[in-house]
RNA sequence: GCGGGCGUGGCGGAAUGGUAGACGCGACAGACUCAAAAUCUGUUAUCGCAAGGUGUGUCGGUUCGAGUCCGACCGCCCGCACCA
């Protein structure tokens, strides 16, 4: 018989899958069903190792709960919105549609070799009006809801792109592409009202047991909930309808200590001085600073005295001055805060700048008063000893005094307790092309109005041309002027669309009807909802899993989901990236230049180019195509099969790992399959009547094997399940059992190895007389009676040291396995007479007798 | 600064508080071959001829028994960060 040859095979098997429609989703209610879900890529063109990984991840899972019985549903689609699309339009001309419509075809042409077991009929691209449609009549929903809202806010304006920019985009003040200058520009623009969900957001986070506990704590961190004091400070000399200073506070225990307040350079009490041309001069940079993460951080703290006082809430004989200063943010609290330098290092750092008054209002227990050289800021649960407190005890915890300070203020009536988060609501208008056109209409009479369900979806017009900045839509006069919805008058068109996490926010959900022409069916979101799991990258551990997590709750306040489905995804799996060694030589003007892997000669002590020139080997890291060190699917595939590469990425590091490509691992990896194979054709060989020896002893290994590879995949440690299925090829192989233990054997081995690689085994399976498609055969179940040997090999341990090991039948009585115990030799020679104090059995387990 | 994670052979990694190093890579040795590749068999934590000793980042603790639990420290990685 032949070889093993992947590229026979896996067309093969691939098409009887296809033809057997083996992987369509069916509502089944007679089963349960089980929702499997990878994070739908963006359709750049090329799948890469990350893909093959992530993918492979999730088909593993789809198959082993197929095979349990489950109907299963594993969708697959395309996160087709967005800016490369543009890019790709203004720097090689042609069209994003066709750009992104020619990538998915490609990619997708490039997955299907890998053999996933996708329901491809109901594949979706979110660029695609039938998708993006239902996201607008949502949308509509959501704004009916009250969940939609128009304000100004400040974005990153960018003046040659003539677009806004994300913060990511904006790199040491310029534009990423562009390099100008950014702005911060004044917009109007859309929001999602997410701050409505702040707290439930949070809550619900206790909820989501099967979720990486780091993501539900990142999660918890970007919403960030504080409690504090919210009061009214009375100001004097303040323009009219200024006659308070609303403040917030998470330190109303530090009131006594106040020196001074300020307030945000954005505040309205700012503006309302601007008239005054030494304050628009100083809040006008302010303004203007970057948004990105460097500048905030390196940015001195700067301020402007105003001249306005306010009195102290607790002494009103105080008056405290009110700066303006950079470091205080309008979006957060009320945008004014009461400085406390003696208590917060930035109060500190700002009132030594200017000179103002230090004053401690706690001490460290068994302290006494003294000058602050630096900031006193001990945890809130560490007790001190207030020496100007006002509230509960002198001597308690920050915790304790601040739950005071709170209930003083609401009973003198002065202030009260509020809880802010750091979550604020979510942006999502884009002055691009690419993207769902946000559905409403602009009309002179009417405001703003939503477009009438029935003339969705808006769709984005195709004549539209990148040559000049700025986005299309705004100079396209056939489809920005409109009908008004409302009055019929001549109106105009949104041109802002939608951030594309939109249109991932709720792709799972779409996926349980994707051709509908509702967003959703009730009775395939009741079945199919939720995501039973959901496999992904862990750069999506905030955005994306939390617009999704408010969308669900939102499409469920507009009728399109079930109460049980505003936790979209059950359980979450992120998993690691693939990585491979990095090659560089120096170019004659020192330039580093890095070098495809197929491209180098590894030996153990290093490696070089075809030339024989050396190269330097710089640790694995992310595959990238700027450093080279990529290896690409498709040549994995052609050379090895996707088996190979299939089983590659899962056998090695545990899932949550990275796990490093190399050359050699997946040869080897292909030559176990080369021998699985081989064994195959050895069996199949074999005169049917053959009888053997110590056919029992392999059916043991056998459903240990199955034991243990569906406790490995169920526990997603894929790595483990591979380490036991070369245990069983190695126990089969060495086995010279019957014809027809073998055979089962063999068969069990193809069952087990069918959600990794899935070709091989269906060979297998066919070769060895399986019946029917491996892929749709009962998942084997392990024996219990045949998981255990009948003797153990128990360790016997001296003092927690390993001196000896008797082999017992597992059911001896501890009292009789004592007495062979102590009666072993070695134990004897190693006691030498010695009184034992302590003599431990655990059954099945060890020894250990102390002296 | 705040929050979290991780440190085990040459490498990736196994190990419900119970024989540390499963499984794989690599390396070494042998078989086959004129030779090489491929394949097969075996060895492979470390010191020691052996008996035996030592070993899971460091130091301490709990326990009959610690890679695993507790405390302190060192190192690396990740997330957030002027959030009042």
């Amino acid at each position: 018989m032949s070889r093993y040859d992947p590229s026979e095979i896996e067309p093969k098997w691939q098409q009887a899958w296809d033809e057997a429609r083996v992987f369509e989703a069916r509502r089944d209610p007679a089963k349960p069903k089980y929702y499997v879900l990878e994070m739908f890529p963006y359709p750049s063109g090329r799948i890469h190792m990350g893909h093959v990984r992530n993918y492979t991840m999730g088909d593993v899972v789809a198959r082993t709960k197929a095979a349990q019985g489950y109907s299963v549903l594993h969708p697959m689609g395309w996160d087709a919105f967005g800016m490369p699309a543009e890019n790709a339009a203004m720097e090689r001309g042609g069209h994003p549609r066709d750009w992104t419509e020619g990538n998915i075809t490609e990619m997708k042409a490039q997955m299907k070799p890998l053999g996933l077991s996708i329901d491809w009929s109901r594949e979706l691209a979110t660029c695609r009006p039938e998708y993006y449609g239902q996201q607008q009549a949502m949308f509509i929903d959501m704004m009916e809801k009250g969940l939609v809202y128009r304000k100004a806010a400040v974005v990153n304006w960018d003046p040659v792109d003539m677009t806004v920019l994300a913060n990511e985009q904006v790199i040491d003040g310029r534009g990423w592409r562009s390099n100008a200058l950014v702005e911060r520009r004044e917009l109007t623009q859309w929001f999602f009202k997410i701050s409505d969900y702040s707290g439930e957001l949070l809550a619900a986070l206790d909820g989501l047991k099967d979720w990486p506990e780091k993501v539900r704590l990142m999660q918890a961190n970007w919403i960030g909930q504080s409690k504090g004091l919210q009061f009214g400070f009375q100001t004097v000399g303040a323009p009219a309808g200024f006659e308070t200073l609303e403040v917030y506070t998470t330190r109303p225990d530090t009131l006594l200590g106040a020196s001074f307040a300020a307030i945000s350079a954005d505040h309205p009490l700012a503006k309302a001085l601007e008239s005054d041309p030494k304050v628009a001069a100083f809040t006008a940079p302010c303004r203007k600073g970057g948004t990105s993460a460097l500048e905030i951080e390196t940015a001195e703290k700067i301020g402007f005295d105003t001249g306005l006082r306010v009195k102290h809430p607790l002494d009103p004989s105080v008056e405290l001055p009110v700066w303006i200063a950079n470091f205080i943010l309008m979006e957060y609290g009320t945008g004014a805060i009461f400085g406390c330098p003696a208590h917060d290092a930035r109060d500190f750092e700002f009132a030594t700048k200017y000179g103002l008054t230090i004053k401690s209002v706690f001490v460290a227990d068994g302290a006494v008063e003294a000058p602050l050289t630096e900031p006193f800021v001990p945890m809130k649960s560490e007790p001190v000893q207030y020496i100007r407190g006002f509230a509960g005890p002198a001597l308690q915890t920050g915790e304790a005094a601040v739950t005071a300070a709170i209930a003083h203020a609401e009973a003198a009536g002065f202030g009260q307790g509020v809880t802010n988060y750091r979550l604020r609501d979510w942006g999502i208008s884009r002055q691009r092309y690419w993207g769902c056109p946000i559905p409403v209409v602009h009309c002179d009479a009417c405001g703003v109005v939503a477009e009438k369900k029935a003339n969705l979806p808006v769709e984005l017009p195709y004549d539209v041309t990148f040559d000049i900045p700025g986005n299309p839509l705004d100079r396209h006069p056939t489809w920005r002027n409109c009908a008004c919805p409302s009055c019929g008058a001549p109106a105009r068109r949104e041109t802002d669309t939608m951030d594309t996490f939109v249109d991932s926010s709720w792709y799972f959900a779409r996926f349980t009807a994707p051709h509908a022409t509702t967003p959703t069916v009730a009775e395939d979101a009741a079945y199919w909802m939720n995501v039973d799991q959901y496999i992904g990258g862990i750069e999506h551990a905030i955005l994306h899993l939390l617009y999704s997590r408010f969308f669900a709750r939102a499409m469920h306040k507009t009728g399109h989901l079930p109460a049980k489905a505003i936790e979209p995804f059950n359980a979450l799996f992120t998993q690691g990236m693939v990585t491979h060694e990095i090659y560089k030589t120096t170019d004659a003007n020192g330039r580093p230049m890095y070098h495809l892997p197929e491209d180098i000669i590894r030996s153990d002590t290093g490696a070089t180019l075809a030339d024989g020139s050396a190269v330097e080997v710089i640790p694995s890291a992310k595959m990238s195509k700027s450093k080279k060190n990529v290896v690409d699917p498709m040549n994995i595939i052609s050379a090895f099969g996707a088996d190979t590469a299939r089983w590659f990425v899962m056998s090695d590091s545990p899932p949550e790992r990275d796990v490093e490509w190399t050359a050699s691992g997946a040869e080897a990896t292909f030559k176990h399959l080369s021998r699985v194979w081989a064994l195959s054709v050895r069996v199949a060989e074999m005169p049917l009547d053959h009888q053997g020896e110590g056919d029992a002893d392999l059916l043991r290994a056998t459903h240990r094997a199955i034991a243990e590879v569906t406790a490995g995949i169920e526990g997603f440690a894929f790595n483990k399940a591979i380490a036991k299925l070369y245990e069983l090829t190695n126990a089969i192989g060495r086995a010279s059992a019957s014809t027809i233990a073998m055979k089962d054997a063999l068969c069990i081995l193809a069952q087990l190895m069918q959600p990794m690689t899935p070709h091989i085994a269906e060979a297998v399976w066919a070769i060895q007389g399986g019946v029917g498609l491996c892929a749709q055969a009962p998942w084997p179940k392990a024996d219990p009676a045949l998981l255990e040997d009948d003797t153990v090999i128990l360790p016997i341990q001296i003092n927690g040291k390993r001196r000896a090991e008797i082999s017992v039948p597992k059911a001896m009585p501890a009292a009789e396995v004592e007495k062979l115990a102590l009666a072993n030799e070695d134990v004897v020679r190693f006691l030498a007479g010695q009184p034992i104090k302590k003599l431990i059995v655990v059954p099945g387990r060890i020894i250990n007798v102390v002296v």
